[in-house]
DNA sequence: AAGTTAGACAACCGCCTGTGT
DNA sequence: TACACAGGCGGTTGTCTAACT
């Protein structure tokens, strides 16, 4: 027994710990995205391969946009899912920083509801027939997914779904939301000490702090931060607010990492010291994700990356 | 205050496909 | 050609939490 325990060792499964995900997010960082299978074993980790595959697309991914789906996204998605099924995966791809899981979860918990409650059939995008109306889940024709057209992956699924003129930009084009310690943690060497960005919505300042947007990031000893938008914010208290919403007030832990984070971002930056796992440090679980409103954080990150002949993660 | 319910999100499961041997 | 393996995908289930009774 003992002997085939050891030769097979057990797996864990269920929800990550904050620990795994610190073995996970240092592995990848340091030796990339190779063979996942070998992941676990060089990492460190009683997971098996898929499950780190997982947890690095749906969670640990730098790139990764949290925070509620703003309008905006929320018809995209149904515009392609018009054109796609549920072809998640294709539908994530034209939503940058956004996962096919968590698609999949809005469009289940979310659009299913007010496309009934709009009296649209979500399966079909027709109008919902008094019968389909009575039953909860018409089963779905699946030539819906399986028979459509073949579309070029290059194809811009947007501009099809929006029937907008193809020549436009895409709208999901250079706007990402911010992730604070994301981004913070992603500031390259070459925007230090840069003077100013404010076509980009963000800069840094002559007076020590970083402007992503509307997010003071301090880069001297005072802890101010805020992330306020348009309607500004005080900040002279040490805490985190969104428009009029306080939303770091009395998270002491959390405002000390936050400090530990802009100071780092600013003076030397290095991206396996901290990274997304010390959210777990404080109660919120991701800055952008626990906002009221996620919108005051978005960041034209390709202009960022143009300026600086950079690429971010 | 305790129990219940519903919603949101995270994770797993099984299948399919591509690739190498 | 057959097989094994890894990766990707969509469906489903599990877990947590806030709202409600």
């Amino acid at each position: 027994m003992g002997r085939e325990a050891a030769a097979r060792p057990k797996l864990r499964r269920g929800l990550w710990s904050p620990e795994e995900d610190e073995k996970l997010y240092n592995h990848i960082i340091r030796y990339g995205v190779g063979c996942w299978s070998s992941v676990p074993k060089l990492a460190g980790l009683e997971r098996c391969g898929k499950s780190c595959r997982l947890r690095w697309i749906n969670y640990l991914r730098p790139d990764l946009k949290r925070g509620s789906f703003s309008q905006q996204e929320e018809d995209l998605i149904i515009s392609l899912h018009k054109i796609l099924g549920n072809r998640w995966s294709q539908i994530a791809s034209q939503l940058p920083g956004r996962t096919d899981n968590e698609i999949k979860n809005f469009w289940n918990s979310c659009i299913k509801k007010k496309l009934r409650q709009q009296g649209i059939d979500p399966a079909t995008h027709k109008p919902l027939d008094l019968d389909d109306a009575n039953t909860d889940e018409a089963p779905r024709d699946e030539s819906n997914s399986k028979h459509l057209p073949a579309v070029s992956a290059t194809d811009d699924f947007a501009a099809m779904a929006a029937g907008d003129d193809p020549l436009a930009p895409p709208p999901h084009s250079p706007t990402v939301s911010f992730d604070p310690l994301s981004v913070v943690t992603n500031v390259p060497a070459a925007m230090q000490g840069s003077s100013s960005y404010g076509a980009a919505h963000s800069s840094f300042r002559s007076d020590n702090l970083c402007d992503y947007g509307g997010v003071d990031v301090a880069s001297s000893d005072a802890a101010t931060y805020t992330a306020g938008g348009g309607d500004s914010s005080s900040h002279s208290n040490g805490t985190w607010t969104c428009g009029s919403n306080v939303v770091g007030s009395g998270e002491p832990s959390m405002m000390a990492h936050l400090d530990m984070f802009a100071r780092d971002a600013y003076h030397q930056f290095d991206p396996a010291k901290y990274s997304p796992w010390q959210q777990h440090s404080f109660p919120i679980r991701s800055m952008s994700r626990d906002l009221p409103d996620s919108s005051c954080f978005d960041l034209a990150r390709s202009a960022l990356e143009d300026e600086f002949s950079v690429d971010f993660l």
